[in-house]
DNA sequence: CAACGGGATTTTGTATGACAAATAAGATTG
DNA sequence: CAATCTTATTTGTCATACAAAATCCCGTTG
């Protein structure tokens, strides 16, 4: 009942309840990952966020411990916060890639991706063979046959990004996990292409089950053979519609910073 | 009215300015990551956190918003903050890595490094000799010459992982750059292990130059190979000091989640 | 008695205001 | 002109109040 004075203007119920501060982060997120704020430049104070997003300095502050989290960002009093340089930013963060994946071209990303993936998997699937488990091969073999159930290219995707998950946790390397990342959101926009040229399905559960076979049988070369098969199929479904659309030979690797 | 003059209740000046958002969330990561809380655990609420660190809710909220994003919570009303299960932990970042190195076996966690390490350095090593721009290539050979003029083996260490990032570098893939951390972690903690088992740190540089040769003559294959000579001595210092060590033949890789 | 629904309660989410601390930049003074 | 002091700006911290969400409990009702 201690009603205290009065309330204080206190402005409108601000929307039904959305997480304020997510969005910010979102919006700062994008606004660094699009090149609004390129690496080294001084952010806006929190009092301008604010008032850009309509919110308070509470909401901001959290926004921006949450970048400063994923290695965006430092603060510092007097000064602001500044954009890191790219290297430190947590890329393999689930949000940092989705916010980079929505700003840059989706093809160059995807060829990122799959260049890390002809690294790693390859070297996972060694691992893989000589130390999975019963268990994990089980639940791998479970995702093979999630993927010769599907109906469609669509419900595919699902159970292929379980096998590929699975085929990393086979490894049984914990510094392995994170490019879990990698695997999703190369298998996720890889759809966009699978369904316009859709590349010989039939293969792609057989070329899966020699994988499987291999860690099976715990033959590292055969799996990492296997997989080297399955990365090339893969490439090739992405590289037909590159070839297609790309001109020039060689383009720079990634904008400069200068600019 | 309002208690403008003096010093009001307001508890003290709480030591001259420490981030203390930082120190909460360095207290809370680490109880997370040496399995204080595993995952799937309902963290104390913030209110409970403050009062375990004698700080502000606001302090308390900042701390959680920051490992919220480092991926090792999520927090929901009502609910609380609960641990995340550990493959969406941002084990590449900064800190979490250095919460989790302080936590588990030095030992082991080099193993996992450097398993990790022979996968991915040759191959970035392939791609470092076809797309290596000169300037990248004279950082490394920077590197190297600082490795050369290192007086002694504790003055080797930054040349050397100077070295590797440059390398990483090389490749120009920008989702590799977040391994660096990992060669970060790797090297420094190396060091404890080549102080005392000083392996013949004449062969070091000529391994390392054989490196920069293959990428200088754009030498794919050679490149991967001087990399896996390089790695395997590497392997070679950390080998020794664990076979006279660690009596148990096989251990499980890492504690399993009991769920 | 059991299933259901609606409030009570707990916890996070947001806003506001005030002050402390840090530091860059300008003003002052020897 | 240089060293120092002041000032101003921005983040950091605290306290308080209230809103929103979601569980949990309990009463209602079939």
């Amino acid at each position: 009942m201690r009603q205290r004075g009065k309330k204080p203007v206190r402005s409108p119920p601000r929307r039904a309840g959305s997480r304020i501060h997510a969005e910010l982060a979102a919006g700062i997120g994008t606004r660094i990952l699009d090149g609004t704020y390129p690496p080294g430049t001084l952010l806006p104070n929190e009092a301008e966020w604010g008032q850009m997003f309509h919110a308070s300095r509470t909401a901001v502050r959290e926004a921006i411990k949450t970048l400063n989290g994923k290695g965006l960002l430092v603060s510092r009093p007097k000064i602001g916060s500044r954009v890191e340089p790219r290297e430190r930013w947590n890329l393999l963060d689930r949000d940092v890639m989705a916010w980079h994946c929505a700003a840059m071209d989706k093809t160059a990303f995807l060829i990122s991706l799959q260049e890390v993936r002809r690294i790693l998997e390859p070297g996972a699937a060694v691992l893989a063979a000589s130390r999975r488990t019963p268990q994990q091969l089980a639940e791998l073999e479970a995702a093979l046959e999630g993927m010769r159930n599907a109906a469609d290219a669509e419900a595919m995707v699902e159970p292929d990004v379980r096998f590929h998950l699975a085929l990393l946790a086979c490894a049984n390397n914990e510094l392995l996990a994170p490019f879990g990342i990698i695997i999703e959101q190369a298998l996720a926009n890889l759809f966009a292409f699978t369904t316009r040229h859709n590349a010989k399905p039939g293969q792609v559960v057989p070329m899966h089950d020699d994988v499987v076979r291999a860690i099976a049988a715990q033959d590292a070369e055969a799996a990492r053979k296997a997989m080297f098969v399955l990365l090339d199929d893969t490439d090739n479904v992405i590289g037909k519609p590159i070839n297609a659309e790309v001109k020039e030979p060689s383009a720079p690797p990634h904008s400069a910073a200068s600019s």
